[in-house]
DNA sequence: CTCGGAGCCTGTCTGC
DNA sequence: TGCAGACAGGCTCCGA
């Protein structure tokens, strides 16, 4: 479901909800999740509730010993939603169900890639590549990361290991915005280019987190609210339409198994 | 080291 | 209606 900005807009939502209250209960309902260590988090507070890359990540204080973090990867089909703690609600799909002091969180998953972590320190938790919306992208930044590389734009842009953040429908947009082929290796931009991806990249995230992320089929926030992106989309899932720049058809292709969407006539 | 492809798991939609 | 196949907003692993 998520990338950066649907994730910090059910962090933004979840935060001024679960400030504040005690974690009294845990309960992981599917074998997937592992055991992660639930026992210390027990009574603890929760402090703030923020994004680390694409995860969710709960700060809490407990009664006694160090803080820690619990963190939720929500993958593709990952939803978090608070609730009432008395009010009944759907099973179907339900990985985890915490109770807090006056409300619930529920993690729901139908596709069960997503996970949920317990940590001792942020470190633990901390993606490798830098996070565009915490820290400006500076272009030389982004150019040392691109050197030598000879991977596909595309592809590069959806590792998490250089550049936090983006997912399959903001790396599409980004190239588009930034007029460059999904299929450029990534290491031949020029320093004009690169400054125009830096600049892409911190613009398309950043309108997408204004509106709440971007909804398809099932993302929702916390509250049961769909983002509104998706009307800025000028690429993603247009193939065959035209491109909104210059009007020629627009183009699908599989990369690494999975679609990237461009225009042929404007993306060099 | 780099890269592309398979795999993880379930649901939905399309076309025969 | 039934069924196979494609596809889905992420990421890890494996082999070349």
């Amino acid at each position: 479901m998520p990338e950066l900005p649907e994730v910090e807009t059910v962090a933004r939502q979840l935060d001024p909800r679960l400030r504040g209250q005690r974690l009294q209960r845990v309960r992981l309902l599917d074998p997937l999740l592992g055991r992660p260590a639930v026992r210390p988090l027990l009574g603890a507070r929760v402090v703030e509730v923020g994004r680390l890359g694409k995860q969710v990540v709960l700060h809490l204080d407990p009664p006694a010993g160090p803080p820690h973090y619990l963190a939720v990867h929500l993958r593709m089909t990952g939803r978090l939603i608070v609730t009432p703690r008395q009010r009944r609600v759907a099973q179907r799909h339900l990985r985890a169900r915490l109770w807090l002091d006056h409300d619930a969180l529920l993690f729901y998953d139908p596709r069960r890639f997503g996970t949920l972590t317990v940590a001792r320190s942020l470190r633990e938790l901390q993606p490798a590549g830098l996070d565009p919306v915490t820290r400006p992208l500076r272009p030389c930044a982004l150019a040392a990361l691109l050197r030598g590389s000879r991977q596909p734009l595309k592809a590069w842009l959806l590792r998490q290991d250089r550049l936090v953040g983006l997912g399959n429908i903001y790396a599409s947009e980004v190239l588009f915005r930034a007029g460059l082929h999904p299929c450029r290796p990534a290491g031949s931009l020029s320093a004009g280019e690169v400054t125009r991806l830096a600049r892409s990249v911190t613009e398309v995230l950043q309108q997408a987190i204004a509106h709440n992320g971007t909804t398809f089929s099932d993302f929702q926030t916390s509250r049961g609210v769909s983002g509104s992106y998706q009307r800025f989309l000028a690429v993603f899932q247009r193939q065959r339409q035209p491109c909104p720049r210059c009007g020629a058809p627009l183009l699908r292709l599989v990369q690494q198994g999975r679609s990237t969407f461009f225009c042929g006539r404007c993306q060099r």
